[in-house]
RNA sequence: GGAAAGAUGGCAGAGUGGUCGAAUGCGGCGGUCUUGAAAACCGUUGAGGAUCAAACCUCCGGGGGUUCGAAUCCCUCUCUUUCCGCCA
């Protein structure tokens, strides 16, 4: 969420930046600066009133204590009248709140300056790739027969068992699943990730701290009975730990990591990207998060391309990085990195890693500060996140490119935590 | 699921209707003393809003109510602890 201050001062700008993410903010900045007004003047309104009333009752107090009772009744018949016509006034100053609420809520996180314009994921900006894309002398097996060739995924069982896009993994798949988890929380604990396990479940309230609500509601699995939420990602509880916490300057950066599966509705999404792990209702995820001075977000933001990118090279996996264009990026994000890994067998780029600023926006709803030595005012910290990594597009790349004729090639770096070379 | 007790500032813990935004202790910060440190002593120390600044307003788990006035009384929700029941 953006600062009433932010949108305040500088309208315009709001305006023109929100274009890049193809946001026409016009309207709404005009009725919030409008509201801004009109509720300012209302709270110093009510805020006079109630400091007559206050002083009024301290008054009544003391009339009693010297047993002049009439006074006292006649002040108490003003402080009836005062207390009604506040009444009136904080209700509409409550009615103007909500409303202010619902308009800032609703508007999008800026762009960096660096985003590049665009509409759709065709217009992003490709930043370097690497790796190797295999060839074969056979013919190549997409994911999803391989891994009912080798036993490793049982997509029906797990349409029997829930319903579609909730697989079953089996021996050497499940095992496959176990390592990478293990490699991925491996690697985030040498880079000084300090390593979670929240739960899987949030109420409404982190929901709505971490930007999920009322943006994504309808994405989410409820549990309405008690109010909970699946959560999509592991961004939710963990950066929902630093939820109303003011930090020392100090203190940063913080960085954790944690596994979770997540749980995602996907409604709407249908056709050939669905295939095979492509697109799933549950699926497991490595994510990491860092809380972030202002003043160094963005250096922090390339250290963490830089970390996923060398995870990807050393699963040997052929990789390209790109920028989002103002109109693929998220509501939240201020600029964001896609990871794609190449899946041979598919000869598609499948996105395995998103790696984001979000600048101050979800610090905001999250009310996570920080105090520096310079400033008697407290400030609102930087998040950032990225998965290191999603699981089943990076398997999926890694049964497709690492097949042979003879069965799949288990990459070097796995074969410590899985304990065999092939499948 | 049933019963009881409770939820107060970074922590501990007073406060049961009237200068209480809240005693006290610990911790933090600044200072005196010291070569330095410790101890001792002095001062300072919650958050948000409004303002050039102040006066001022809001916040004692969340929400609602009673009252001229609520941390204090009532209702409700959530959570914690203990006991019982159930159970991996």
């Amino acid at each position: 969420m953006l600062t009433i201050r932010q949108i305040t001062n500088n309208p315009q700008e709001i305006i023109d930046r929100l274009k890049i993410k193809n946001f026409d903010a016009k309207e709404r900045v005009t009725q919030i600066i409008e509201i801004d007004k009109e509720k300012r003047n209302t709270q110093k309104e009510l805020d006079d009133l109630k400091a007559e009333q206050n002083k009024i009752a301290r008054e009544i107090g003391l009339l009693f204590k010297d047993k002049k009772i009439e006074e006292a009744n006649e002040a108490k018949a003003k402080a009836i009248e005062l207390k009604a016509a506040s009444k009136n006034i904080e209700s509409n100053f409550i009615k103007l709140d909500e409303a202010m609420f619902k308009l800032v809520v609703e508007l999008p996180n800026l762009p960096h300056p660096t985003v590049p314009l665009g509409k759709s994921d065709a217009d992003n900006e490709k930043v370097r790739e690497g790796g190797e894309i295999p060839t074969f002398d056979f013919t190549a097996l997409p994911h999803w027969e391989l891994a009912e060739k080798y036993d490793l995924i049982d997509f029906k069982l797990g349409n029997k068992i829930t319903g579609a896009g909730f697989p079953v993994y089996k021996g050497k798949g499940a095992k496959l699943q176990r390592a990478l988890i293990n490699f991925f929380l491996s690697e985030g604990d040498k880079a000084g990730y300090q390593e979670i396990m929240p739960p899987l479940m949030v109420n409404e309230a982190s929901a709505y701290a971490t930007g999920q609500l009322p943006d994504k509601d309808g994405q989410m699995y409820h549990a309405t009975v008690d109010n909970f939420y699946l959560i999509p990602t592991a961004e939710v509880p963990i950066t929902n730990i630093y939820r109303d916490v003011i930090l020392d300057e100090k203190d940063f950066p913080v960085k954790m990591t944690g596994y979770t599966p997540c749980f995602r509705r996907e409604a709407g999404s249908y056709g050939k990207d669905v295939k095979g792990l492509n697109r799933l209702h549950q699926f497991d995820k490595v994510e990491i998060v860092q809380l972030q001075n202002p003043a160094k977000s963005y250096e922090t933001l390339d250290q963490m391309v830089n970390y996923v990118e060398n995870i990807i090279k050393k699963l040997g996996l052929p990789y390209r990085i790109v920028k989002l264009c103002g109109g693929d990026l998220s509501f939240t994000s201020a600029l964001t990195f896609d990871f794609e890994v190449y899946s041979a067998a598919q000869e598609q780029w499948l996105e395995v890693s998103s790696v984001s600023n979000f600048e101050a926006f979800q610090a905001n709803r999250l009310k996570l500060r920080f105090k520096s030595k310079d400033s008697k005012k407290k400030q609102l910290a930087h998040t950032l996140n990225g998965s290191a990594l999603a699981l089943p597009r990076i398997l999926a790349a890694l049964l497709e490119n690492y097949q042979t004729e003879d069965g799949i090639k288990i990459p070097d770096v796995l074969v410590p935590f899985i304990g065999f070379e092939t499948i």
